[in-house]
DNA sequence: ACGCGGCGGAACAAAAAATTGACTGTGACG
DNA sequence: CGTCACAGTCAATTTTTTGTTCCGCCGCGT
């Protein structure tokens, strides 16, 4: 169990995250491509690996916790990676991989589907299904692990899109390719809250970019699902309206209150304790932000819909365990 | 009205943006500095401009619209930018400009606050209260234009930071840097509901970055934050006094010694440490003023407040590395 | 060593904000 | 259609902030 480097920290005192590093550098030629097998199975998905050169594999990587993402940094002699269909799967592998591609060859098929990266550009696919992925040579990549609902709270298709390639040249993809680069050669410098901030913005930036590059596949309304997905957004933005009551969303949607009734029940929450359930988190998330260390209580509260003093806090100590001063102090 | 080479277009029926574009390449030498004048005043803030160094000034500007926000690319050669108390000023142009420098030198000063810039290093400033800019030579930037009440929504403390200066070189602070960077390079391709995503992610990591530069500033409450404003007002306008000392402070201010000292003390100075400084900077900046090339250098320090020409010349060296006369020679 | 002016700590009063408790309507769910 | 849980209100209570005064410490010039 100890044959690895460094042990993963999550956070320090000070909130600095520590990266998880591995390297093949200390292990015997013999027994690499076991131990890499290992590591990438363990870390990310149950693949077999080959060499495309019957070389020796030599890998360096180094994982940042990034709040529920994970961003790592892959340096990596030539490989192979395959997933066999019916590989099982832990549970905390239930996430998508987008992969930015910094140096090298990358080839990645999954479904069908065909990605030939360049330096620069992105790929999103679905760790947990059986895929290929193929580099010739020495490459390096960054890789930022998404776990699946977190995905599919975003993007409503995203089943649908497997090995899907996304120009890191032009256009939002290289926004998002760019970013992604910044946060790989900066993670060693952020505090926890901001790694978590950032985590937010990479999965909006990928998912945005990833609809640009394939709008089709995203707008096929599915069903009951797709329509949810579109509730919650619209729920999203009316967040700090506090006269948002059923009544209201179901004029702005379109469907009938009733019928949000039934949507959010399947989910086991009520339309309304959903709007309180966000808001609640949009103020613990304030009250966490340092931007807002200065902002009273109440204000915060207020900003998102709380008429009440008095009631967000009780609201809030229900579902946080501490009143809202000692969540902002304690975290 | 159409002195101006390019129209604005707020978006195509593709959904694509243009931006208007502007450059003093067809302006005749004569008449580019009003020129200039009068685009900077319509488009961004109503100052005053010359030239550093007497030259022809030049300039190309494209402004991306971005959502609610304005995205600037521009090169310039040397310029000076002076914006006075009074100037009144058009609501479209409430906002807070975040500059992004590309290459070359610029010197911001607002509010008794100075930020000095390296290529890659951002700013935040208030567009609409008094404030000086000073580039020496040739230099290019982006400029984000944000509303104040959209900025407001994300940042308590925003009404006190002047000339918040952020270090791109690492931390959030360049990954906001790069963000700004990409979306300039790439902001030809954007769809218009790209740029309102894109828009917000650029407000959101510009204000991340900011908390984390100056968790100072932000962890003030508000109304203690301001009434260090109105300190700071205060000594501004006393600096040449050389009777001016804590006990003068208070007084003036109508609050105790020591609480002034407390409220100081929160942003890591203490009060007349804080004077100091600002009469240093005074007579620094008096002492490159070629207008006050005849001044003796006494003089100048005694029109700042300072008693003693020795104790002057050493505090200056201190903060400058170099003697007052060493200073005013070669900058 | 001595006095002076500025600095920052502790104790404290007043004011503001946060939290709690008791009570009331209304919508959610069976 | 009844029951129940929970959003909302008002007043009482507790905790935090905002400033104050008093005091000792330290660096500086003599």
């Amino acid at each position: 169990m100890d044959t690895f480097s460094s042990r993963p920290e999550s956070a320090t005192a000070k909130g600095k995250t520590r990266p998880l590093t591995l390297s093949t550098s200390e292990i015997p030629y013999a027994e690499r491509s076991e131990w890499l097998r290992e590591v990438i199975c363990r870390e990310y998905a149950n693949v077999d690996v080959t060499s495309p050169t019957r070389q020796v594999l030599s890998q360096d990587l180094a994982i940042y916790p990034f709040d529920n993402l994970r961003l790592s940094v892959i340096r990596s002699s030539g490989i192979s990676l395959r997933r066999q269909p019916f590989e099982p799967s832990l549970a905390s592998h239930d996430a998508y991989l987008a992969v930015v591609l910094l140096s090298g060859d990358y080839v990645l098929e999954q479904d069908g589907n065909e990605a030939v990266l360049q330096p620069g550009d992105m790929a999103i696919y679905d760790a947990t299904r059986p895929h290929r992925i193929h580099c010739p040579r020495d490459f390096s990549k960054l890789i930022l692990s998404i776990p699946r609902p977190l995905l599919r709270a975003r993007m409503a298709g995203i089943e649908r899109c497997a090995a899907l390639r996304i120009s890191g040249a032009e256009g939002v993809g290289a926004v998002a390719s760019n970013f992604v680069r910044s946060c790989g050669q900066n993670a060693d410098a952020f505090a926890s809250h901001e790694s978590s901030a950032l985590a937010d913005h990479a999965v909006d930036l990928v998912t945005l970019a990833a609809a640009t590059t394939r709008p089709a596949v995203f707008s096929l309304s599915d069903s009951r699902a797709a329509t949810l997905v579109r509730v919650k957004a619209l729920v999203e933005k009316c967040l700090s309206d506090p006269a948002l009551d059923p009544a209201a969303i179901a004029r702005r949607t379109g469907l009938s209150p009733r019928y949000l009734g039934a949507l959010f029940g399947a989910e086991g929450m009520s339309l309304m304790r959903y709007v309180w359930r966000r808001r609640l988190e949009r103020c613990a998330s304030d009250l966490a932000d340092p931007r807002r260390a200065g902002a009273r209580i109440a204000e915060i509260a207020f900003h998102w819909g709380f008429g009440d003093a008095s009631h967000f806090s009780r609201a809030f100590k229900q579902r946080y365990g501490r009143g809202p001063a000692a969540f902002r102090r304690g975290l």
